[in-house]
DNA sequence: CGATAGCTTGACTCACGTCAAGCCCGGTGG
DNA sequence: CCACCGGGCTTGACGTGAGTCAAGCTATCG
């Protein structure tokens, strides 16, 4: 019963109290499902879908390139979250997004999801909010880029991935997944593949973490906060009436 | 007639078209003015406001502090920008907003506001634009500090805000007022006041702008976009059924 | 058993930070 | 009227965190 529910409908479940047609509603979506292999891409920049995307299964990354084929990974994705609910409004994708891992994603039509929304405000309200948690995620990571150094920024990021799959039941043990490379990682943090690995080894070498595989072990949350120096209010993980 | 509507029902016109109920209505609101002098908080860090406020005159950032002192400005806001739209259903703070010129700014229950976004759809819609705009503003920002070089990014950050504030008619001769210090410059750029010096007086000895007195002059806007690969698409600057 | 993707390491470079001093200007008070 | 002060801008000298280049290592996959 419970694991029937589609992960996005707990999602949403984080912020406030769901009534039971509200679910059923969610439920009965008119959904699309695909599976895509890592590094594939998932929408394209400059697109303007008619559908958008929520992640089922694994990771996916929001990703913006340079003229000089240099490019920025500016959101992380984690089974759940309404990747590019954006577009129904935005119409025009002004970055990319693509699966991080394997991954699978459901598809639903901006028609279905307009018919929603104008039919049930508090859900169109709830919809709403996961784009501004994605906002208020968008602002920390601009002030650790702006304003940390790499491992501060590096254990930043790793206290929000844990945090957030947490809130997902997808830690166990202090133990969860990311499929990231070490190029990957660069291009999340702005760093040269070079120093994230010399990061890394900073966080391994104060006993802090594991990380091997695509494979990450939290050793010790408070001292990886503190170094992080990360407070997980902005991730807004509470319900309330919204 | 026209130099009466409120600049924010004016922003919002840019991205769809309002009806004449539309407009009547959001003229009605209920608002609170008030003054602020520069570098004044409008909106403290951690609050839980029972309203938003909407800039009517002069600019706004959002900030966030470091532990040691340091600060980040995650977004600058214009005349017209909803500013913590985002209050509605964050409720709690993740940033504070401040004053960045003498500014007027007006506020608006979240309970108004409910029932706006209650009773109309399409306007429920354009406020949530509002704020997915913001966000693909971050994203560029996160690009910026991420993979481009100091000069890249001010260049950057100069088109932005000249088209941002073309846009809303406040952009004479290609001359428009910014009242920020080098410092706080800075703090927008993730970087040191005696870098952004330097930096500035790059872009002046190319030629492509004159800055004083808070006033910036683009004399060639064509190789500033250059510069900084700026692209004015993530603003979203076109009006189109929303 | 090569080929390839990902990780690791060392040597060197450079963009940007830090420290420190001086300048300019408007405001304030004797 | 001048003396003083503080905020903002500018400049130079020097330090350093992170980038670049290059090589080798390891594991997986045909």
């Amino acid at each position: 019963m419970g694991s029937e529910i589609h992960p996005f409908v707990r999602a949403l479940q984080q912020y406030d109290v769901l009534t039971p047609d509200e679910i059923q509603l969610l439920e009965a979506l008119p959904l699309k499902e695909r599976s895509y292999q890592r590094s594939e891409e998932i929408v394209a920049e400059g697109e303007r879908p008619a559908q958008s995307c929520l992640l089922l299964e694994g990771f996916a990354a929001r990703t913006q390139f340079l003229e000089n084929g240099r490019r920025q990974i500016t959101a992380v994705h984690i089974a759940g979250d309404f990747v590019d609910l954006h577009s129904l409004l935005l119409k025009r994708m002004d970055h990319g997004v693509m699966a991080f891992g394997p991954c699978r994603v459901a598809f639903i039509t901006h028609a279905a999801l307009r018919q929603v929304t104008d039919q049930h405000p508090h859900l169109a309200r709830l919809f709403w909010l996961t784009t501004l948690v994605d906002g208020a995620i968008q602002r920390a990571w601009i002030t650790c880029l702006g304003r940390r150094s790499a491992t501060e920024h590096l254990a930043h990021l790793v206290c929000e991935l844990f945090v957030r799959l947490r809130a997902r039941e997808l830690v166990k043990h202090n133990t969860f997944k990311f499929p990231a490379t070490q190029a990957e990682l660069g291009d999340i943090l702005g760093l040269s593949l070079v120093h994230v690995n010399r990061t890394l080894q900073d966080l391994r070498r104060l006993g802090v973490l594991t990380w091997q595989d695509n494979t990450i072990t939290i050793r010790r949350f408070r001292e990886l906060a503190e170094l992080g120096n990360f407070d997980p209010a902005f991730l807004n993980q509470w319900s309330e009436p919204r």
